[in-house]
DNA sequence: ACTTCTTTGTACCGAAAGGTACGAAAACCT
DNA sequence: AGGTTTTCGTACCTTTCGGTACAAAGAAGT
């Protein structure tokens, strides 16, 4: 179960300059919340809208007046998935530690089942099942792809500049490389495989990136 | 439109020993291979046993008294895919040609848009959706991506005893990582990613198992 | 002709999906 | 008090899902 309060029904306090009106109830933010969390355990075709509303306790038409549709509600979800859980992930890579250093940072907490969050990644869920996604979604889903690819091509950059990368591939390809590798481990992580393991393999698969070995390979 | 010929209503020839009651019409073979080919393009949630009656024209209670339901349509579509796909590409695994030649031809394979058959593999997809399968099906997903490691544990094997493998990473690692790699590769095949950008990326990924490098990295 | 046996497909079932019509509820204004 | 405005949620809509009851259809045996 999700550990998401629910306060009592209370007049949500954003904006507090109260028109003339019913006052405002529906909480916008703990519906987010609720649906980030289900859309990330369950996938976005795991836990229907009826669902959603069961457990956030919220009516249906409400969802509709706040976010439009179920396609706004995902938009919104995946909005807010960004800032929250993307955009700090990302940042560790603009700290410019040592390439292989926040590879291992970034593998290891994707791979950790302990990690303050539920395994795995509502992108990557997105991504597989976009084909049933609405637009808005669709598009966010899109984007936010792009932004991972073009934040990873500048960290790869980076480190070929100062030479911690020795594969003589392209920028591009590289930052694809990356983002499928980390998409297939977090996909896997949600799938409940073995932590242990997909460590191991990720060593693998970045093995030939910086021209080091994993542990398990002899040198040159 | 998938190509499969519907013959006009006629007796099913199988089993020609013609017993008492009304003669069978019902067609396995054909409702197998156009379940398999909607399954393996759209993925096996995204074709409702309506659809795939209506696309085989064949009736709803027929399906259930040949399959006994979805998961038993499921479960005998998959047998087939793993007879008539899996199988004969694992076979190219035991023909110990050198093992980089090898990968190489099954990357390609995998790859190829032109390949007689839909981009992606099925048993893929349903790995992914595993949760909402049914109990046949969902345990010979298992199966077969046991077979699937175990062959390429053979392979990883026979290849290390063959110094073609330099990594000294545990075989059933090794097998798990080449099972993952080839389901990623095929996954986003599917999705309709670039087979350029898949067969470079794909390269990279397997530059540490040989030790060699990938075309585009400097030798050591 | 009539029974017997098997296979057939129409027409239905309840559940659940996404989505909405509409009147009640709760505040402010005069 | 009564009107105005805004938000509320009940109860409903249509569609589609997986699954089934049941009687007609079609062959062989007598």
């Amino acid at each position: 179960m999700p550990v998401i309060p629910k306060g009592p029904t209370a007049v949500v306090e954003s904006s507090n300059i109260r028109g003339r009106g019913r006052p405002k109830t529906f909480d916008r933010d703990r519906v987010i919340d609720v649906a980030m969390d289900c859309y990330w355990r369950e996938g976005t075709d795991g836990v229907s809208l009826n669902d959603l509303c069961r457990r956030a306790t919220v009516s249906k038409p409400g969802v509709y007046r706040e976010f439009g549709g179920e396609d706004g509600l995902m938009d919104a979800v995946l909005e807010r998935y960004a800032e929250t859980v993307l955009a700090p992930t990302w940042e560790l890579t603009t700290r410019d530690g040592p390439f292989e250093e926040v590879l291992d940072a970034l593998v290891g907490f994707m791979t950790d089942p302990d990690r303050g969050m539920p395994p795995g990644c509502l992108l990557s869920k997105m991504r597989v099942l976009s084909s049933r996604l609405g637009p808005a979604t669709q598009s966010r889903v899109d984007t936010l792809r792009e932004d991972a690819r073009a934040t990873y091509a500048r960290w790869v950059e980076r480190a070929k500049k100062r030479g911690e990368i020795t594969s003589r591939a392209p920028t591009t390809v590289i930052a694809a490389f990356i983002d499928t590798q980390f998409t297939t481990l977090l996909t896997q992580m949600a799938l409940g495989e073995d932590p242990e393991l997909l460590r191991a393999q990720a060593a693998l698969a970045f093995a030939g990136l910086t021209g080091g070995f994993d542990d398990h390979s002899r040198r040159a």
